[in-house]
DNA sequence: TCCGGACTTTTTGTATACCAAAAATAGACT
DNA sequence: AGTCTATTTTTGGTATACAAAAAGTCCGGA
């Protein structure tokens, strides 16, 4: 029973209580189309109803619960289209953002960072911290799109990361070692300015994460 | 004094407020960073805080206006840079959804709405009816994304043609006659299930609108 | 005169209590 | 058992209150 909120740092109720709910999502712990009712949450997370509604509004804004007039809101449950959609919309965004990335830094932008997320994953992956990993990983593409200084599609990926730290949670995924060798190569072609080389390497290691999700994700939903 | 809520039509006051408020945006109403005060809108629209608050979200998170932790919300001015990440964003989602639309209509998804939109533009153009043209243009764009059937990819781009009511609503435009002409011909491709056409002649489309645009709002910006 | 700090007012973020109406549920009746 | 009705939940909304942070104001001193 977590009173976590109660009289400790306040400020940003609304934004605790969809941290902790989407927590609660990402981890399986609500079910196939289980209710949020406001009342519940706010007496489970002792606060009032008005940030508990902020924070349902915002986690259907980013595609996790559905809301019906006058029923409230229900989680959401993943299916293959959901994956599918998920991954060409991401081809469409992300390449565009590698191949962006690849011209600013070309033209000055500083892409460190980029390499320093390579580091910590081969750190994580030799340590086999495997929840370090995933989140590296996320980072890592977070970071490719930040580089492209496009603000209006740093907004516009934001859900969809969402949606994928949803479908990675339930379905993994395939040997994180190919993956970081993908990384790198992707990261040499950004931080060489080689812009089409970026767009090709962004669109095939998207593209190779497709299968292995579908195929996890179906064994997740019908065992 | 619109008293229009009181005790009218009750459903969704948040929505209401949205709307009301959305369209003193686009019509240039607010200027330049003013501040919308939560109490100030929910005297003026006879509503309590709480839809007023739900209608502010919103629309923060469409872009219009950005809110600052205990400062509230202020009216967002659209810069050049805006424009131009928005016509980037666009190019990504719009050509992928232009080629997909394609693809399933060839795989027999009716496609006769785009037909329609073009027909009805027709006649608003010549009976002058600039509204309404700007407003079936938007609607066509629209329907082509929602031909492609990818929800994620229709959810992607709400945001976008919000911003872009907004900026047409400042920025005009080029010549009606010339937009529909190449209307017709992406509507011909995607009907006629010419996937790769469809995307090269949406990429132009799309791209012979960015300049206008540029210099009517660069225009509208420093008179 | 102009500057900086103390005081006052606004405004947000949240809480509490309450209500109407729609859904969900239970119950009664055929 | 099945349908219609009554009861409880639950949402969406209102009103009001309050602490704390900003914003705005005033005032005294250099």
């Amino acid at each position: 029973m977590p009173e976590t909120l109660t009289g400790r740092d306040d400020e940003a109720r609304a934004e605790q209580v969809y941290q902790l709910v989407l927590e609660g999502i990402v981890a399986g712990r609500y079910e196939q189309g289980a209710r949020l009712r406001e009342r519940e949450l706010s007496e489970l997370y002792n606060v009032s109803r008005i940030p508990v509604r902020e924070a349902i509004q915002r986690l259907e804004q980013d595609g996790f619960v559905e809301t019906f007039p006058r029923r409230g809101a229900v989680v959401r449950q993943l299916t293959l289209t959901d994956v599918n959609e998920l991954f060409d919309v991401r081809l469409c965004l992300e390449t565009f953002a590698a191949r962006m990335a690849a011209v600013r830094v070309a033209a000055g932008e500083p892409g460190l960072r980029l390499k320093e997320l390579l580091d910590d994953t081969r750190q994580a992956i030799d340590d086999d911290r495997t929840d370090d990993v995933v989140r590296l990983s996320a980072a890592f593409h977070a970071e490719i799109v930040r580089l492209s200084g496009n603000r209006l599609l740093i907004e516009s990926v934001k859900p969809l990361f969402g949606r994928m730290r949803w479908i990675f949670g339930l379905a993994h995924n395939r040997s994180n070692e190919l993956q970081r060798d993908e990384h790198m190569e992707l990261c040499n072609a950004i931080l060489g300015g080689k812009a089409e080389l970026a767009y090709t390497l962004a669109y095939s290691h998207i593209e190779l994460g497709r299968e292995p999700v579908l195929k996890g994700l179906a064994e997740t939903l019908e065992p």
